[in-house]
This record gives structure tokens, C-alpha cells and sequence, in this order.
DNA sequence: ATGAAAGCGCTAACAC
DNA sequence: GTGTTAGCGCTTTCAT
């Protein structure tokens, strides 16, 4: 049991390997009576095809890679779970590689895919050479990329909408009345910070308010950058009411620092998040962020890859936002 | 450039398929004249072997499976990069496949990659029915099982030691003077929570204390669960100065409750957890607990499947304890 | 040190 | 509706 190969079934079954190969995977009608009698020699024989034979022949491996930057950041088990379970149905394995970030091992892992003839790709967040992206061009293998617009058009993609979901997050403090609020996190070059600081200026702007720039402090996006921002604050002798982190490690890093310094929030200082990591809701006062919506993305992401390799989505690359979603809680 | 077939590379090369295939496996000595000529066009075509057909061949895919219930569960993902390291190096590719506790799933991937001929499996948590095991054990795959002991020997196993972390956390409490010390998640059938409740009852006992089942109170693995134990000792008027709870997020409960119950951590009532999650440090007061180690459970699962793998462990299953490890924080 | 040829297990023309 | 046969791209005897 377990190793038999199409041979022993077709006779078991008293049938050709091709009645049973096609009997198996319904590529042409096959008649009842042989239907039944190949389904009954597979299930004596516990056969199983061997995909790495059936994948040399057919050149599709029903699989597809999802390569992501950091594993043990809990956004993306999210979306590998919308993933899974977005093209699980359509019969798709989905396998997960993580890169810790680094370039050449993106480029590893994705050249490694492509040797392993997989159907598809969706990245995470690319850093790799455009070298890799090439060859994905080359051979026509279907890719979605999640996150901001990659510099070749390889594919369609899904992003969130970084700068919107911040404007509303600080529309919520201005909605209290706040009216002095800071942005911690606002010397990013790089990711989604510059998106984020945006969307806080939008809001302040068009609500009538200047910006100060002595309200815009801080870069980084560990708890560190929140600490270190209200310090820089209070020490500064800035006043606020409210202060949009950019992200939510760094909000809970800001609350301990104004704990510490007895800023008590919601009640001196409003503070906001962005992502709505499991840890918001267990910090204490729990964290008003902005749900980046993991889950929702790996599913989109799975989606559009299944309509591509069906062939049912044809044409130029689509580009598909998921808007985040404001959380309210106790901070603000 | 990307879609060479090796007989592309021994023509440029001017050699044979023989010679190029072994100039890049290393199966058997070349001439130094022949392997740069090898060399030099694989890089100018680009050329990288396709796995399936080399797996097809060689029986071999040096790939492995691991396995795992929940990959949202910030345990697995340590555990995922722990493989990652200790495999890598020896050219394997890790694939992930997450069950979601469904032990149809957990069976079907199961199979599915025994289809795909993988080298080797490490399974996170076995649910699955003893039916897929066998075919492991009949194909001569290489396992290693993380958790606790399967009913079938199939391979390595690698785990931890609840009852022994669990005394040890208990004895930080007794150490600090306390002596009416409960325990939440008493109830549990399954898991690792009858190992944990054991580990409790050994300190108590070796304490010279006596178990008082009222003290053993709640069941589950959850924020709810610490936080109905809280309540119920509490509302039964139990007094106690303890607390030993089944997880970190079952302790996370418990502190939320007993803030709400105006009972002050530590100072009233140690608390202690287990786990060490990211979210045990951003609690307050910080939690107290044990580290499950998950990043090393991974690598010595790496490590022992790479080993079986080589040959170069041979003999009946082995079994490696990974001991867990206080970390001392505020709540106790 | 090198090559010719067989074949891993499967699917898909092509014939009937 | 079914079977025969030729490969998919690679490794590996076996022969030189």
C-alpha cells in the first residue's frame, strides 16, 4: 500500500494507464463501468499520482509560492491563511517562504520556485534584484505582488490605502476635539510611513489646522520609536493632545512612555495605531488603530492569482486596494 | 535566458548531458577543462536544473514539510524559522503547511507531500489518524514529531518539559512567601495542560503544602479563561496570593480581572504564565513566565531530520527534551 | 574522463 | 470510449 504506481492500477482495474490517468483527473469522458473499477483498484492499491511526474508532464505544478519578509511578523500568517484559504479550493498548495528580509535570499527562493515549476507567485514585499523579476516576466508566470507598486509591472497587485486609513484615524482625534496632535514615526524614508505621515497632514489640513513640525518627531517602527517620540516631546516642552503612530508597536511603546511621564490617555493624550496587532487589544488602555486587514488581503491576493492561472482574468495588470479599517478602542 | 534544458547547456558547453550533469552534481570527478566550459554556460543561459525532473529521477526533492496546526499561533512561526536555519544550510527547502487543527487536513497535506516527495516531514501537532502514519512509516520518510509522545513510533521526537518548567514557575512563587497559590486551566482534557497542572502539585507537594482543589479552578486556552478563574475564586471568597495559569493568554485574563477586581499584581497576587509570547512583555505589569523555546525546538527538529536524512543518524527514535526557561518579569 | 541510452511516473497526441 | 506510444528534463548505469 502507498507506492503504487498508474501501471499497477490500470491492472488491477483491467484498464490502460490513459483510462486510468483520465478517469483520474476528468481530462475525457470515461465510461461508468471503468470509472468504478479504476476507483476501486485505487482505492485497494491506496494510489496517489505522483505530482512531481504528473508536473514534468503538464508543466503545472498546482502550486504557487507566497514569499514574504518575516514570518514571525504576525501580519503575514494572516495572509498566508487568506491565501490558503482563497486557492485551496481551487486545488492550489500553497507554500511559504520566508526570506528574514534579505535580498539575495528573496532572489534564492523565487529562482528556487521557478525551478520547481510552480504556477504562481505572490510576494510580499519585494526587495530582490530586478534580475529575478525578469525571469519571471520570461516565462510568463503569474505573479501578484501585496504592497507598494513595484517598479516593473510584473503583475497585478493589492495594497492597502496607507494614507486614507491615517487621514480618517486622525480625523477620529480631531472629531474629539483635539487639536495639537503629533505624528511619531515621521522620519521614515522608507515603507509605509511617508504614506501614513501624509494621510495625518491631510487630515490636519483640512480640518483648518497648520502643520507644526515640531508635532512631527521620530522614525522607526519598533516600540523604541514610540518611546523615544513622546520623550522627545514632553522634553521639548511641545504641547498635544494626540499623537497618530505609525503603527501600532510603536503606539504601545508610546503609551508606556506617557505612563511613565503620567500623561494619562485617553483623558491629556489620544492615541492612535495602525495595523490592529493582536497585542492592541491587550495593552492597557486596549489600542484605537487602523485594521490593516491581513486576512482580507491574502484572500484578494489568492483570488486574483487563481483567476490568472484559469485564465478567467486576462489582460493589463489590475491594481486592487483594501481599504484599512478604523478600530476604536480606549485610546482614543 | 531562463528556460535552458540542459542538453542547451552541454551544446553550448560542447560536451555531453553525462558531463554537465555531473560537473553540477558533483557525482563524479570532470575534467577541470570540461567544468568551466560547464560553468560558463549555465551563466550565459542562464541555466538552473528543473527540481521535478531531478526529483522524478532521484527519488529525492530535498525539501521537507513541516507541518503545523495554526500558523497564527506566534509559537509556530518561531518554530518555522528555527527549521528554516538548521536546514537551509544543508539545501533543503522548507515547506509550510498549516492545518488548522483539521485533521483532515492535517491527513490530506499530509499525503499530498508524500505525493511530492518530500524527504522528510516535522509535524507540529499530531491530530491525524494513524492511517497516514503508516504510510510514512512503509515509504521510509524521515519524521521528527514536535509535542508530546505519538501512540505510533514514526520517527525523532522533539519536546518540552510542561511538568518541570511549570514546578519550576511555581517555586518562583513560593519562593517570594507566597503559599495559597492557584492554578487556571485545571480543566483541560488535552494539551499540555495536564502536564502543567502536575508541575504545580509537584512544587506545591515538595513545598510540604497541600493540594486544595479549590484552588484548581478554569479550563480552556484562552484570555477567558484566565479571567473566569480570577472571578470564580474571587466570588467563591477562595483566598489566595498565587496564580499559575495554563498559558500567557490565559494569564493576560487573569490580570484584566483582577484589575477589575481592584487586586494588585504582584503585590497581592503573583501571577505567572507560560509561553512567553510577544504580548507577555507588553502587558502591565509585565508578565512573568516560562519561554517554551520555540525557535530551538525548530532548529533541533531541523538538525535531527537533516541528520536521519544524511545517515548520518542511524538507529531506533531518539527523543530531545528542549527545557523551558523562567523569564522573570514584574507580575511575579 | 567522457558519452549513449535507458528510464523515473505520468499525460496527451494520435490512432482505432 | 479506449489503448499505444512518445516524450516532459533529468540522472545514472554501462560501455568506452
Amino acid at each position: 500500500l502507498g507506492k503504487a504506481r498508474i501501471d499497477e492500477v490500470a491492472k488491477v482495474a483491467g484498464v490502460s494507464k490513459t483510462t486510468v490517468s483520465h478517469a483520474l483527473t476528468g481530462s475525457r469522458p470515461v465510461s461508468p463501468a471503468a470509472r468504478a473499477k479504476v476507483e476501486a483498484a485505487v482505492e485497494t492499491l491506496g494510489y496517489r499520482a505522483n505530482s512531481l511526474a504528473r508536473g514534468l508532464r503538464t508543466q503545472r505544478s498546482l502550486t504557487i509560492a507566497l514569499v514574504i519578509p518575516d514570518i514571525t511578523n504576525p501580519f503575514y500568517p494572516m495572509v498566508a491563511r487568506g491565501v490558503q484559504d482563497a486557492m485551496g479550493d481551487a486545488g492550489y498548495q500553497v507554500v511559504l517562504c520566508s526570506t528574514d528580509a534579505d535580498p539575495a535570499r528573496e532572489s534564492a527562493y523565487i529562482e528556487d520556485m521557478i525551478a520547481r515549476s510552480v504556477d504562481g507567485l505572490i510576494l510580499g514585499q519585494l526587495s530582490a534584484s530586478l534580475d529575478s523579476f525578469s525571469e519571471l516576466v520570461e516565462r510568463r508566470i503569474a505573479v501578484v505582488t501585496l504592497g507598494p507598486k513595484p517598479p516593473l509591472d510584473i503583475g497585478d497587485q493589492v495594497m492597502g490605502d496607507n494614507r486614507v486609513a491615517t487621514t480618517e484615524a486622525t480625523a477620529h482625534l480631531l472629531r474629539a476635539g483635539r487639536t495639537r496632535i503629533a505624528f511619531a514615526g515621521a522620519g521614515n524614508e522608507t515603507g509605509p510611513a511617508a504614506e501614513r505621515l501624509a494621510g495625518y497632514q491631510d487630515a490636519l489640513l483640512s480640518a483648518g489646522l497648520t502643520l507644526d513640525p515640531a508635532l512631527a518627531v521620530g522614525s522607526g517602527y519598533d516600540r523604541a520609536t514610540g518611546s523615544m517620540s513622546v520623550e522627545q516631546l514632553l522634553d521639548a516642552g511641545v504641547a498635544f493632545d494626540g499623537l497618530v503612530c505609525v503603527n501600532d508597536l510603536s503606539a504601545i511603546g508610546a503609551l508606556d512612555a506617557l505612563r511613565q511621564r503620567e500623561v494619562s490617555v485617553p483623558q491629556d493624550v489620544g492615541v492612535v495605531g495602525f495595523d490592529d496587532i493582536d497585542a492592541a487589544e491587550l495593552v492597557r488602555p486596549r489600542l484605537t488603530t487602523v485594521d490593516n486587514r491581513a486576512y482580507e488581503k491574502g484572500t484578494v491576493c489568492g483570488r486574483l492569482l487563481v483567476q490568472r492561472l484559469s485564465g478567467d482574468l486576462t489582460g493589463p495588470s489590475r491594481s486592487i486596494v483594501v481599504p484599512g479599517r478604523l478600530v476604536i478602542r480606549e485610546s482614543a
